[in-house]
DNA sequence: CGGACAAGCTGA
DNA sequence: CAGCTTGTCCGG
């Protein structure tokens, strides 16, 4: 079974034979492979997904073994007789395992990527030598979330949970049945829960920290999203946590979901995979089917917070105030730490001329115009679009105006009667908080930033509510989630405020009921008839060059082709596998740069 | 990617 | 036509 005794094995039948390693470069803009000779005093520590050194075209680079042969059997056309290859120059140490490294070029072809680029998030951070014994800990513990151990049991499958799970017995249940990888949105909070485990006993590794340690064997390798590749023998499960987390999306190109990746390796394994959240993503029902259990009513009720929808409708139109009677009470009690969220998500409000200062309006009726996601200005009245110049002076160069936190701040200070703080993204994040302050301000940040209040409240929610993101309703959610983890259960006072001009909105009314399950057969319904995931797959495909390549697209047939929207092309396909494929084996016209964007996280 | 080399452009 | 830029190809 183990690699080193079928390699040994091989070797003694053929011996004398000289192996052949095929090495991808890790040289950015290089995807082609190269044959070079393993010497023979390093042929015995050679494997796929080894690390080395090779000479090429004159320098020195590192890449990955992707496959190792024996001399003497056909190779690919192009490649030069055995006794022209050079010997690989070095080796640096142990890399991903070959199923690792399969399934790194599984995610690649599926999101149109480098496997380079997913090779790079599965390599040791530094070069490991050797690996270490297997440690395992006493850990015992009698699984306590039945639904949890239900479905590990019965294959795997979608787990529903209140915000306020600490998951300690959700990653419990899976240590039960044998080693686990479990992976978070945050190292954050992969520090903290295999802290917490291994006060009971466990012996986990944080992936890439500890990446020899997880390739050794340990009873939970831990990580962010990074963590689904980690190399660890012996799983028995994989595990999501918090799986409608955007975070689980990595940013760069290509943009592989952790959930997906996680699906994609324990159906290879023959394991389970659980993917857990308060409010599973619509892929992750899908995918579920009728794998899906989720607590009781009353249960999940008590696990939320109060969350109250904050009428601002009946405030005067020219006053917009975002401090409200309600949040003015909240700030008043000198025992509750309140924190405060002005959204900033999507375009800016309002722009001004970096060259004259003058605020851009719309030239029929004068409001304030907003930018769209796609660049353009469109009036909120009217609805008139105008290109992005400024109407006094024809400069081209719009400024975003400050949204203004910092008067809020003295806004809210001077209603609640004590210090409130600023917490911007740029804020150190080692910032020891003053307990005695109790009032922060900031944008969603603020919830990453501060881990425990007993108010938190959305200033103006229903710019999350009127965005015209896809994801939207997903990310409204989470928003909210991530709220009710710092203000905690509604029996210990945790509270939730929404200031919104729409109280009776789906979503709010999802939130204050504390069940956003309700939001997914709309939301669903919705996807199916846009044509969006998990129903179809789509790539967002842009740069030089992309006319004539979505033109091979669409005579292809594979595939559907929409736009060009600022020039951008929307490409839809039926399943993954159709698009990646499509994608794939179209030609990139000479001369293009073209990007492309397999599930974008945003459109 | 970065080097090699070929084709295209400029100026004396 | 040397000297330079720009483009294309290739690496084991």
């Amino acid at each position: 079974m183990s690699v080193a005794g079928e390699t040994g094995r091989r070797s003694r039948i053929r011996s004398g034979t000289v192996r052949i390693a095929r090495v991808l470069p890790d040289v950015s803009g290089l995807e082609k492979q190269f044959d070079y000779v393993v010497p023979a005093a390093m042929d015995a520590r050679v494997r796929i997904g080894s690390i080395v050194r090779i000479d090429l075209a004159g320098r020195r680079v590192g890449g990955w073994v992707v496959e190792l042969f024996d001399a003497g059997i056909e190779r690919q056309a192009g490649a030069p007789a055995v006794d022209k290859l050079k010997p690989i120059a070095k080796l640096t140490g142990l890399g991903p395992d070959s199923d690792v490294v399969e399934l790194a070029g599984w995610a690649a072809h599926r999101w149109a990527g480098r496997w380079r680029s997913v090779l790079t998030a599965a390599s040791p951070p530094r070069a490991v030598s050797a690996l270490g014994i297997a440690r395992h800990g006493a850990y015992d513990g009698v699984p306590t979330d039945r639904h949890a151990v239900a479905l590990l049991q019965s294959g795997g499958g979608v787990l529903r949970v209140t915000p306020t799970n600490d998951y300690i017995d959700v990653v419990a249940a899976a240590l039960s049945i044998g080693p686990s990888l479990v992976v978070t949105p945050s190292i954050d909070m992969a520090r903290r829960l295999g802290g917490r485990l291994r006060g009971l006993g466990v012996v986990p590794a944080l992936a890439g920290r500890d990446w020899s340690a997880a390739a050794s064997g340990v009873d939970l390798v831990i990580g962010a999203r990074s963590a689904v590749l980690a190399t660890a023998p012996g799983l028995r499960s994989i595990v999501v946590l918090d799986e409608h987390d955007d975070a689980l999306q990595e940013e760069r190109n290509p943009t592989w979901h952790a959930r997906d990746v996680a699906i994609e390796r324990a159906h290879r394994l023959g394991i389970p995979c659980l993917l857990v959240s308060p409010s599973p993503s619509p892929n992750a029902i899908m995918w579920a089917g009728d794998r899906i259990l989720a607590p009781s009513r009353q249960e999940e009720r008590g696990g939320w917070p109060i969350v109250e929808a904050v009428d601002r409708s009946a405030e005067e139109p020219w006053v917009t105030s975002l401090v409200t009677p309600r949040l003015i009470a909240a700030l008043r009690d000198p025992t509750k730490r309140v924190v405060c969220v002005l959204n900033t998500t999507g375009r800016a409000k309002r722009l001004a001329c970096r060259t004259c200062r003058q605020l851009t309006v719309c030239e029929h009726c004068g409001a304030a115009v907003n930018q769209r996601s796609d660049g353009v200005l469109v009036c909120p009245l009217c609805a008139t679009e105008r290109p992005i110049v400024c109407q006094h002076c024809g400069a081209g160069g719009l400024a975003v105006l400050r949204p203004g936190v910092t008067r809020l701040r003295e806004e809210l200070e001077a209603a609640a009667g004590r210090p409130a703080v600023e917490i911007t993204g740029a804020t150190d994040i080692d910032l020891h908080v003053d307990p005695a302050v109790g009032v922060f301000v900031g944008t969603e940040a603020v919830l990453h930033r501060v881990h425990e209040a007993n108010v938190v409240a959305f200033l103006d929610f229903d710019s999350e509510l009127l965005s015209a993101r896809y994801r939207a309703v997903d990310q409204a959610v989470a928003m909210v989630v991530r709220a009710a983890r710092l203000v905690g259960q509604r029996s210990g006072g945790g509270r939730v405020l929404l200031q919104t001009r729409d109280p009776l909105h789906p979503i709010n009314d999802a939130l204050v009921q504390a069940n956003p399950v309700s939001l997914l057969e709309p939301e669903l319904h919705t996807r199916a008839l846009l044509g969006f995931p998990p129903f179809m797959s789509l790539a967002m495909i842009s740069g030089t060059g992309v006319e004539e390549f979505v033109g091979g697209l669409r005579s292809d047939g594979r595939v559907q082709v929409s736009g060009p929207a600022g020039g951008r092309f929307l490409i839809r396909a039926s399943t993954p596998d159709e698009l990646a494929n499509a994608l794939g084996e179209q030609p990139r016209p000479a001369k293009s740069r073209i990007r492309v964007e397999v599930d974008p996280p945003r459109i």
